[in-house]
Formats: structure tokens, C-alpha cells, sequence
DNA sequence: GCAGCATTTCAACGATCGTTGAATATTAGT
DNA sequence: ACTAATATTCAACGATCGTTGAAATGCTGC
């Protein structure tokens, strides 16, 4: 019924999140958002403050669900366990299941919006403090999990692991065509079958290696 | 015995290098670049075609040595074993440790330019391009070293594990803060031998979960 | 039909962008 | 000392940047 066609505010969301993703807030300027969002240079200015608040709007409008997801597939995996504890790989995927389950749902609308959170989290600028603001409370009561999960576990090695965790995950997030290339079209970025089989797999052993015994 | 004062030319390549690596490339105008290297705008024009050719030059400028020292250390593990395979964790770390090596030695020269290899690896634009550029001959020669180490192993497994482990050292090198930030302090970005303790440690058994049987 | 508000268009502002040509200063070879 | 090449300075170009104010249009409730 609704099937709203897209107001002019989101068009310019989605012509920002793309162009944002693929080549960064600097290296986009604003004429050019309106241009993909078919709208008049100035509407962006009508619709929100600044280049940079409408960078923001673009983080804000889907973190809160995303995070929110997570939180859900998280206490689903504990709600499975009343009286052991869920193991590494199933608080692993229960991080990363739900982005892969969306991009398998509706690959444009994320993707891009992964690319951009991939750029974000190794910019040396102002990544820190970005990831931090949005994903640190998730984050942290994921660690809590494995924690549980990893018991007499050092801090220090959980909070190291989920670094690299963190890493693995927003690289292949990235679909940069790298990995198409490296292998000669054996693996391919967007084949998210083959990365969720596999990367939760390689992700746990890491942890274990790390933080068990 | 030289110790040359830099020469205009490299005084250019580490301002750009630098501010490159903090901003990215649209990020940052040629004058900023030479606004800290002390010298006139159109000195730039002059010791490079472009500002295009000003950054390649500035990756260019050590690509070369990188790849040249992380393929001396892997030959010296395999010379180390002459009648059976090196292990995993040998083999990444001939992948790791130079790298972690030189910013011991001199963090201040190498860790914007990892930090800028960090940018582009997560790079949808021209990150896979660039990357498989400058390091697919010595990865792929790594690979191949570390199927040797994981019998039977599947290309496939191999190649999604040698991304994870791009994705979790390009993340540790981009030295944003975040693991400072969730930790409260715990960790700390900059501490190369914490990382050198754990990330060869945490890769080797995700290879080992993935390619092993 | 009209008032009032939300949305969109148009034209322009000063600042900064990458880049260049010509003039000047410095260095190296003889 | 003179020359030729190298290195640096100065001034400026057209283009594009983020942003704004005012006018025009569309829509909603009465």
C-alpha cells in the first residue's frame, strides 16, 4: 500500500551515502549529491544544515536499527542458553549474521553504507572517535559475551581480538575488488555465502587462540 | 655519514605523505602540502607532473623496500627449514613483523604511510586496484607459502583468510584510537609490541580453522 | 478562493581549488 | 668569470567549492 516514492530528503541521503562511500566526504562535493539526487544545489541546504550535518544524517539513519538488530541477535543466541554459555562462534555471528542477512536482502541500500563505516573505521582522522560515538556501546556488550564465552580471558587480548575482528569485517564490507583480483575471480567480494561460512569460523579460532588458557 | 638535510623534493613527499594519510587524497589541497613542507605552491609543478603524480610518487617511494625486506624475511624462514614446511605463525610473521620492525626503528617515518595504505585498502573507489598493484606479486608469492604450510588446503580458503588478515593488519596500522577509546585505555594502538604478541598468534589459527581439514 | 506553510528554483557571494608562464635566484661545469 | 642548467618565487587563470537570500511554486486547511 504506502510504497511511498522516495521523498526529495531521502534522495539526497541515498545520492550522499553512495557518493560518500565511494570516494569520501572530501572528495565529494555538494553540487555533485544534488546532481545524482536530481535536485537543486541549494535544496541541500533546506533540507539540512551543512555538508557535514547532512554527512551525519547519512551515519544516524540506519546505525540505530542496525545496532538495534544486533542487540536482538544477541539475546536471541542467549535466550538459547539458559544454563551453559553460547559458544565464540554463535556471539560472532550474531555480530556479524544480521549485516550479512541484510545484504542479502537488499544489497544497494547497504552496501554502500557498509563501504562508508569500512572508510570511516581506518581513517586515522577522526575514525576513532566516529566508531566510538556510534558502535562502542554494541561492541562493548558483545566483548562482555565472549568474555562469558572465553572464561579467565584477559581484557587486554578480548579487546585486541575484537580489533582484528573489526578489521576482517569492515575490509570485506568495503568490496573493494581486491580479493577478485588476488585470487583471479576464485573468490568474489559480494559472494556474502562465502564469507559467512567462513569468516565467523576464522574470527572465532582467533579469539580462542588469543583469549582461552 | 651524509645525513643529507631533505631535499626540497622530500621534504614534499613527507608533508603529502603525512597529511595524505590523514585526509586523504581530495581531503587535502596541494597548498596545505606545501604550506607544511615550507615551500611555494608551484614547487609542486615543478618535482611532480600533478598532484595524481605527487601521490603516486609518495606511494611509490616505499613500496619497493617494503616488499623487498617481507620477501627476505619469508626466504629466511624457509631457509630455516630445508626438509619440512615452516609453520603458519612463521609465515606471518615474515608477512607482519617487518612491517612492525620498521616502525620500531622509526615510527614517525612509516606510520603515515601504513596509515595511508590502511585508507586505500578500505577503499571502494580505486582501493582493490591500487592495492593488487603494489601488492599482489608478494602476496600471492605468501600464499603460496602458506598453502605449503596448510596441506589440502582450497584456494578459495586461502585467499578469504589472507583478506581477513589484510583486513585486521590494514585496521591495526591505521592507528585511529578506537582500541584506545573501548578499552578505557587498556590497549593502546600504538603498542607495537602488544600487537606484535597477538596478531600473528590470533591469523595463524584463523588460517588454521579455515584451511586445515 | 484565499491564507499560510512547505518546498523548490534561480542567481550569486567570496574563498579556495589545481595548474601555469614568466621572471628571478642558485648551483655546477669549465 | 661566464654559461648553462637547476631550483625557486611571484602573480595570475578559469573552475569549482560551500553557502546564502530572495523569489517562485506547490500544497493544506478553511
Amino acid at each position: 500500500m504506502p510504497k511511498n516514492k522516495p521523498s526529495t530528503r531521502e534522495r539526497i541521503l541515498d545520492a550522499a551515502e553512495e557518493l560518500f562511500a565511494q570516494r569520501g566526504f572530501e572528495g565529494v562535493s555538494v553540487r555533485q549529491i544534488m546532481g545524482k539526487a536530481n535536485a537543486d544545489v541549494s535544496l541541500a541546504y533546506y533540507h539540512f544544515k551543512s555538508k557535514q550535518d547532512l554527512f551525519d544524517q547519512v551515519m544516524l539513519r540506519r546505525v540505530e536499527y542496525l545496532n538495534e538488530i544486533r542487540l536482538e541477535a544477541l539475546a536471541e543466541v542467549e535466550g538459547r542458553h539458559v544454563d551453559d554459555e553460547p559458544t565464540v562462534e554463535e556471539i560472532i555471528g550474531a555480530f556479524t549474521g544480521p549485516l550479512l542477512q541484510l545484504l542479502v536482502e537488499d544489497h544497494d541500500k547497504w552496501s554502500h553504507y557498509y563501504q562508508l563505516i569500512a572508510q570511516i573505521n581506518n581513517s586515522p582522522d577522526r575514525g576513532g572517535e566516529l566508531m566510538s560515538r556510534y558502535f562502542d556501546p554494541l561492541v562493548t556488550r558483545f566483548i562482555e559475551a565472549l568474555g562469558k564465552a572465553l572464561p579467565d580471558s584477559h581484557p587486554a587480548d578480548l579487546f585486541w581480538s575484537y580489533h582484528f575482528l573489526s578489521g576482517a569485517l569492515t575490509l570485506t564490507f568495503a568490496e573493494t575488488g581486491r580479493i577478485d583480483n588476488l585470487s583471479g575471480g576464485v573468490c568474489r567480494a559480494t559472494d556474502i555465502a562465502a564469507v559467512n561460512e567462513r569468516m565467523p569460523k576464522f574470527l572465532a579460532a582467533g579469539f580462542r587462540a588469543l583469549c582461552q588458557e
